[in-house]
RNA sequence: GGGCAGGUGGCCGAGUGGACAAUGGCAGCAGACUGUAAAUCUGCCGGCGUUAUGCCUUCGGAGGUUCGAAUCCUUCCCUGCCCA
């Protein structure tokens, strides 16, 4: 008995920035372990952009290991704390979800989940299913629970209190409400990354004033994004997507930053610190590739990573065309006499690029490529043929199909 | 309710009657270099263009003054600070 706590409380443990209160925790896996009862384990994410990425991944990663002890997952989504938004200084209410948005939703999520979860055996919920039933007397009860001073302990709040930047008074809610989810799923365990902390021991503070028993809180580090700088988040651009191509992950991971090669090996895969480290020391352009196939390994299979790292070197080792590229079809009618069409016309009306301007900058640029030959003049009239390879930029390929 | 300071492009932040599509930084895009690295360097970074000291849209909203406004006036909305 002892022995089996231990060994869950190792695997829990594993990359987890902190665990409140480990004690706590290990009474909760003797309950389990001898009633034979799963703990409930909560992760809720803000649905506000429905595409999961790379850091989503690790806290899910943390959720798996629950799942594989034989625990209990509840996927949270918090459709109505979404109205508010984590509290971040953007001030921005969101309608509701319909039921038709959230069954389309969730389809989406559970699909992008299933890459790491086994999605049959966790519970997925959606807060608005409670908190739209939540009346004024409950509110003010849970708001009670906190006094201002507390609330302006959250890292975000108190910067913009001191920067004189606006704090919404429906901002002090989300973290209530979040808490409150935690007591109406009876959470045991709340996952969340760092930065979630305030949130996640509000979850604390709210159970055991309602008389429940409070959950333990375990926080994840952050993801760094593929800037090698800023936290890994779509609003900054540097996400690498779940749903995505295995070739675009792989190459998505091959950009980052030598410098958070080590995090990623350490967060997104199960290879020995010793080990990575010393093929980062050796080679790092390989390591990262050898980091890259893992990732892409795990989220996909083995024969995708291996297919996309052939793929990879063939465009960007070999400078070759990938093995296939998007046909766009062209319609006779764009086309003059001869046949022929201006390269800033055919950009722009096929959606290539956005503007005009646009792809006459590329085109400036030298960035735009017909079979191969670099084109200069944006009125540069091509002779359209079936089978011809437009390129774009680095990596984005056309093939005209008349 | 009163006083003061503010609201500028994806973000930060200059500009306070013409030379402003608006300095600069970040992010982004392209090119060079490379390990598609990163860093660095160069260019671009509202749209349209008969490519012109050109036109249209943009500096919280609406009006106004002026040959001309992001800049001045009126009014409304929003934020912060102080007073009540």
């Amino acid at each position: 008995m002892e022995k089996e706590i231990e060994r869950q409380l190792e695997i829990i443990k594993r990359n987890t920035v902190e665990v409140i209160e480990e004690n706590e925790l290990r009474e909760k896996l003797r309950r389990s372990l001898t009633e034979n009862k799963p703990l409930r384990i909560k992760y809720g994410i803000d649905p506000t952009s429905p595409e999961i990425h790379l850091g989503h991944a690790v806290p899910i990663k943390k959720l798996k290991d629950f799942q594989m002890l034989g625990h209990k997952v509840i996927f949270l989504i918090g459709d109505f704390t979404a109205r508010i938004g984590d509290p971040t200084g953007r001030k921005e209410t969101r309608p509701i979800l319909t039921p038709e948005e959230i069954k389309q939703n969730l389809m989406t999520y559970k699909e992008q989940v299933s890459k790491i979860l086994d999605v049959e055996k966790t519970e997925f919920v959606y807060n608005s299913e409670w908190l739209t039933k939540l009346n004024l007397e409950d509110l003010i009860k849970l708001t009670s629970i906190f006094t201002v001073a507390q609330l302006l302990e959250r890292e975000d709040f108190s910067e913009r209190y001191k920067e004189n930047r606006p704090i919404f008074l429906h901002e002090f809610l989300y973290p209530l409400l979040q808490g409150y989810d935690s007591y109406v799923l009876s959470a045991d365990v709340e996952i969340g990354a760092t930065e979630q902390k305030f949130n996640l021991l509000a979850g604390r503070t709210i159970q055991f004033y309602l008389g429940q028993e409070k959950q333990v809180v375990i926080t994840m580090p952050i993801l760094i994004g593929t800037d090698g700088k800023l936290k890994m988040s779509k609003s900054y651009r540097n996400h690498i997507p779940l749903n995505t191509t295995p070739f675009d992950m792989f190459g998505k991971i091959m950009s980052i930053p030598d410098s958070i090669m080590e995090d990623y090996f350490s967060l997104m895969t199960d290879i020995e610190v010793s080990v990575y480290k010393k093929m980062i020391k050796e080679n790092p352009r390989d390591a990262k590739a050898f980091l890259a196939k893992e990732i892409v390994k795990e989220f996909f299979n083995e024969e995708e990573a291996i297919r996309a790292e052939e793929e990879f070197n063939r465009i960007f080792r070999e400078k070759e065309l990938p093995s296939e590229i998007p046909e766009i079809k062209i319609e006779r009618e764009i086309l003059n006499s001869e046949g022929k069409i201006e390269i800033i016309e055919l950009l722009t009306k096929k959606g290539i690029v956005n503007s005009k301007s646009e792809g006459k900058r590329l085109i400036i640029q030298k960035a735009v490529k017909v079979n191969g030959q670099v084109i200069l003049e944006p009125d540069k009239k091509i002779k359209i043929e079936d089978g011809m390879v437009i390129k774009v930029g680095k990596r984005k390929f056309f093939r005209i199909r008349v």
